[in-house]
DNA sequence: ATAAACTTTCAGTAATTTCTGAAACTTCTG
DNA sequence: CAGAAGTTTCAGAAATTACTGAAAGTTTAT
């Protein structure tokens, strides 16, 4: 399992970002090189390639099998276990959305909701609700937001954001278009 | 500058959360304390409300002012500045999305442009160059497409997401509306 | 049922990140 | 220009997070 230097290069880097993207060093490596490896991999050699320990390997590959980014797969006849991408990148890159936006939104959401629901206990308070309710409200849009991107899918996902700056003109056009069926809100 | 039950549990709120938006816990409690303060208020008021040391105020409100979240706010014939978020709720949203892709995309996009710059060694670097390809098309595509949207402005972007499944049903219209336009690609 | 091959767990340690507070710095004011 | 009012910096301490490795657990084969 000898890394090629722009794999260790991509390993490398992608280790320093881990943290940025909502993991840890360890896991980010351990995610690139899985990702970049065409073969299944098994622990041990994720272990040596990489220089850590069999125990942390094991609590990354946990983690990375929490996220839905990596999957295992068994090799017939073998008895190791070996590891692979959960899907291709298109996939892998929803999945973090999808899992940052349960940890890093829907608590808040969750909060925000309680604290909505009491009467405000005076002017001060009246107007910090009426902020926190705008924030509800944004991320509220967000979440549903982000739902409908995904239920369209990869292809038309593509086709949307290929259109560019050709969305500004056809919202100019939604309501000859749909006309009466806009009402969302 | 007695915080209230509830803006109390807004703020430790924002602060456990801080760690995953991308800044630290009292960084996230701060900026929560001025954003549902009506009133701009000080560096030495946020380090009394939160129990904090003067200096961590200081370190945290820099912070916030890099991200452009948090502005001064000079109050006449007072010696010492005063602090306001840097723009409505809205605002502040996009700024963090701003200034998280400028530290979790951009710099994973240059590394794999270097990357891709060198022909491969073997075959095994070619198939990484082609996963590293795919990585770069797709964080690009994101870029792009959010720049768009901010571009769009706030009311648009609004009625877009208001949209809701309707942004389906405009597509499979597209080339009707826009004829030889969508050529973006 | 024993043993071999492999994985997971977790207590303790190491590394990293955050926080404090005293000292240095910067304005303003008289 | 002295000093009062305020802010920033930064070395060291505290808190948090990540990692190791040995022990316990699992599974498969014989």
């Amino acid at each position: 399992m000898k890394m090629t230097p722009l794999i260790t290069s991509a390993v490398m880097h992608f280790g320093e970002m881990g943290s940025r993207w909502g993991f840890n060093r360890t896991v980010g490596q351990i995610l690139a090189l899985i990702v970049l490896n065409e073969e299944p991999i098994s622990a041990q050699e994720i272990a040596d390639a990489l220089n850590i320990s069999r125990g942390n390997t094991s609590m990354g590959l946990k983690e990375l099998q929490s996220w839905r980014l990596v999957k295992q797969h068994h090799v017939p006849g073998e008895r190791k276990e070996f590891f692979i991408p959960a899907g291709d990148i298109w996939t892998l890159a929803n999945r973090v959305f999808e899992e940052r936006r349960k940890r890093e939104i829907d608590p808040t959401m969750s909060l925000l909701r309680d604290l909505l629901l009491d009467a405000p206990a005076n002017e001060k308070e009246a107007n910090a609700q009426d902020k926190l309710n705008e924030i509800h409200d944004l991320l509220e849009s967000i979440t549903a937001w982000s739902e409908e991107l995904q239920n369209l899918g990869p292809e038309k996902l593509n086709t949307l954001m290929k259109l560019g700056s050709g969305v500004g003109r056809m919202l100019e056009l939604k309501d000859k278009l749909l006309p009466g069926k806009n009402s969302v809100n």
